[in-house]
DNA sequence: GTGAAAGCGCTAACAA
DNA sequence: TTGTTAGCGCTTTCAC
């Protein structure tokens, strides 16, 4: 009695390119051909090849061709958030599946590097001095970041997810964002042509770029003579609660509100109710992001900016995937997505 | 004038340990043994060697050292989960980031595999074929999924997060999970302990272990006499409030609940107080998770059951480290952490 | 304790 | 079109 197994379980050691050279009858040089696309070569070659490569169940060795190539078939996402956020925000759950899904379109792999604080500017200097990632896809949201500066130390390329802030040693770094401004634009317009004359905003942390720039969409759009009314909630449902209730108080005559984000427009919400305004009858209200869980949910449901997250993911890499493969001289600018108005009942 | 920049720029090409040891008056081969916490070697040779590596800004060659010591520095994450919830649940989030914090500490990279459906099953197999990783950390939460099935072809060493399903082909593979059966347990008697006498369970998923677990918790703790009550919601807050308006509607008695979990019990809270009841004076609640944005604001505050899901993440990788450096035959037993009841207002 | 040398598995000139 | 050959940068016996 052998002690073979039928189905042939995975060998041991795993088969080389020279294995299955020699069982194609082949030179490694042709063999390597084949397994990378088989230009050139004859058609009944890359057959017999294809054939070994099955039979042993080869697969390349990827440090080996790292070693030779100096291509690493990983890009590496860093997320710089302090906080526990971090994952809990859908924004970055549906950014990184579309990350996810265009990246193993391309055969790259997904090296996660979680940043806690400056203390670790080291740690991701070292990574990337390392050479083990053939680009970086970034999150940076904070004006205030180092994060750019770091990363710009290296000569890897780069592309982030939203507009990183001034502090960014490098003019031509490229990032894709949605329209802020535009979606804010919109938002405003929308009320506007319901005939709100008060039309306040909750803006997200001033130190974000993001909230910025839809706080300046919505200054930009209100019509002269109409008041600008803001109040800064930091992106949570509480903080557009407690936002909200400032607004009253500052403004009690308030019939209308552009929230800068899903989760603050669902404590406004909260907010009104429990101050006795009826919406979107008294107040109306738009939100931004159109997060499915938060503004399907609310009551009335939240009228809101529609901005395509996994699809921004998506861009990110194949933006980098462009500037690796066409070098330093790719196309660097801004990618912006458009937004979009979704129409539900709170505005 | 020469067109050196003063601050010397990083090289454009990385050196090598040759030049290191060139540098530093040593051959090849001591360089290496410094580079590589440098025992056996004269101090004052480390020394050298490290100033060398220093001034030079030598960082060593993943692929190259890959290629000879057969160890990459990766482990990969699985997360094997249909829908966007993956990250938008704070549960994954924490995890992750307690796998990612403990990686760090060992040097070891993060690659993250996520897989939407059994079409992913090649890629994920292809890739742990390539021998890319020297360990996984899975999450299959689902008593049917295949991953387990797929995982376990491999010879990698594997850590699960959380008890994965009976579908397992390997009997010793290892799993960190909190105590889903004792926490219910902790739970239910402190419900009998207030008096109370219809003790209800709004069940996880069925096909969840953890959901499993802590049904099983539940019903084995109910003391003699008393019935047992049971809805299954889905882990959400909505299914939570629609559980506990069924829970109402066929025992309006019912004057306790032990919910699986936060979210669902922060449901229940909403369907309870619109159905005019009271919590805690007419019925008791108690929650799993301590998922503090949640359990801390819901009103009344949740009295829950806590698990420590980072803590939990760095076993995971604390587990699957002890395996590697002692081989297939260290300990492969699963890990149960405890849990803690943190009593707040509704209960 | 240190160095010389052999290779890890692969790709890419270059020859044939 | 195919094969030969020279490394990629590193670790690791094996002599010294």
């Amino acid at each position: 009695m052998s002690d073979q197994t039928a189905d042939s379980p995975p060998p041991d050691v795993r088969p080389t390119l020279e294995a299955v050279a020699a069982r194609a009858g082949v030179s490694r040089a042709t063999a390597s051909r084949v397994v990378n696309g088989g230009a050139g070569v004859r058609p009944h070659l890359v057959e017999r090849v294809n054939v070994a490569v099955e039979e042993l169940g080869y697969v390349p060795n990827h440090a080996a061709r790292t070693l030779v190539t100096r291509r690493n078939g990983a890009v590496a996402v860093i997320i710089d958030e302090p906080e526990f956020r971090v994952f809990s925000d859908p924004f970055f759950s549906r950014q990184i599946r579309g990350i996810s899904r265009e990246l193993v379109l391309h055969d790259v792999q997904l090296v996660l590097l979680l940043v806690e604080g400056s203390g670790d500017f080291d740690r991701v200097s070292r990574y990337l001095a390392g050479g083990h990632v053939d680009g970086v896809l970034a999150f940076s949201l904070h004006t205030d970041d180092e994060l750019p500066a770091v990363i710009g130390r290296f000569r890897v390329p780069v592309v982030y997810g939203g507009r990183p802030g001034p502090g960014d040693p490098a003019p031509d770094v490229g990032y894709v964002d949605c329209d802020n401004r535009g979606g804010a634009r919109q938002a405003v317009a929308h009320l506007v042509s319901l005939g709100r004359r008060r039309i306040a905003h909750i803006a997200g942390p001033v130190h974000q770029t993001s909230a910025l720039d839809r706080a300046e969409g919505y200054r930009a759009t209100l019509p002269d003579g109409l008041p600008a009314l803001i109040e800064e909630g930091d992106f949570t449902a509480e903080g557009g609660a407690a936002a909200m209730s400032r607004l009253l108080e500052r403004e009690p005559a308030v019939d209308a509100v552009f929230v800068a984000n899903d989760l603050m427009a669902s404590g406004a919400l909260r907010a009104l109710a429990e101050h006795g305004r009826r919406v979107p009858e008294d107040v109306a209200v738009v939100g931004f992001d159109d997060m499915a869980p938060v503004a399907e949910t609310t009551a009335p449901p939240l009228t809101t900016v529609r901005q395509d997250v996994e699809g921004m993911g998506r861009l990110m890499v194949r933006r980098l995937m462009r500037r690796l493969d066409e070098g330093p001289g790719a196309d660097a600018s801004p990618v912006i997505t458009p937004t979009e108005l979704v129409l539900r009942g709170s505005a």
